[in-house]
DNA sequence: TGACTCATGTCAGCATACTGACATACCTTG
DNA sequence: CAAGGTATGTCAGTATGCTGACATGAGTCA
């Protein structure tokens, strides 16, 4: 598997790397019976908390359909709670449990750690330069129609 | 939807962009009738004529059974063509057909777009550095046990 | 040579995410 | 005030990818 172009290609190495990642943050939430979205959900409860259905979904990256059905099985398990009524129009804000930050705390090391890994031999100059990168490519997407 | 500590996270900028240009991908591609991993193996068995299953599967990320789901697809609509036997092995060489190379073509110009689209306003030394750092991701990923 | 290991192709079942659709609540705008 | 537009939560069905499992072929090594 010599590489010809691919490894040219920007948009190739994103998914390269967004495939390791993936990867090795499942390969480490599989133990603790957590799958990525799982994590993410309850990571963005925890710095966000009242955040609805729909946010999370944007926030994960997911359509609101699969966080809803995420967001039952967690409801489910005691990960977290919603009010039976929706306080204001239609949305119902979610919080953690104690039992959901518990589990969240025991992942939350193991997610970092994997995150470290990534960066290694990267300095800190780097890193921000990656981080600029990257959202110029999240913000140049958005906008396609201001590129004509 | 203020953002705290998210945007200073590498591994959720990564999933953000990664996120967006999947979106942005789908979307050009969903009117021709072709999906991304679709698109990819055609694009990878463009550069890389003779790719085997597993080979292909490893290039676009998937596992080699979501692969031969997908060959089988294509095969029988036409698009690339493997031999009954194999050569040796039991690796089958595939290739592409004159149809999946007129298929090719019209959604290679597509995705290019997106990705031009992605890099505005991105230097070519900016590009560098991006497929520099995004490399040095996957290396730093790929062996989890020399940081320890 | 024979046993062991490994990679491959493939089948089956399951999990996760998506699209389509609907009712409901808010917020404009005439 | 009525009407249209938008966003939300939710139910259903579908699709795509994954894990588990098995047989086959090639290379390794005692």
């Amino acid at each position: 598997m010599s590489q010809v172009e691919l490894d040219t290609s920007v948009g190739y190495l994103l998914k390269m790397a967004s495939s390791s990642l993936h990867g090795a943050m499942e390969a480490v939430l599989r133990p603790l019976g957590m799958t990525i979205t799982h994590y993410s959900c309850l990571e963005l409860l925890s710095q966000r908390p009242g955040l609805s259905n729909s946010e999370l979904a944007r926030g994960t990256f997911v359509t609101r359909q699969s966080m809803n059905v995420l967001l039952q099985a967690l409801e489910r398990d005691g990960l977290v709670a919603r009010p039976e009524r929706a306080p204001s129009g239609r949305v119902l804000p979610t919080t953690l449990t104690p039992k959901g930050r518990r589990q969240l705390a025991t992942a939350s090391g193991a997610v970092r750690a994997v995150e470290d890994a990534m960066l290694t031999g990267m300095s800190a100059a780097d890193q921000e330069q990656l981080r600029r990168l990257l959202r110029s490519c999240v913000a140049a997407l958005k906008a396609p129609a201001d590129t004509l």
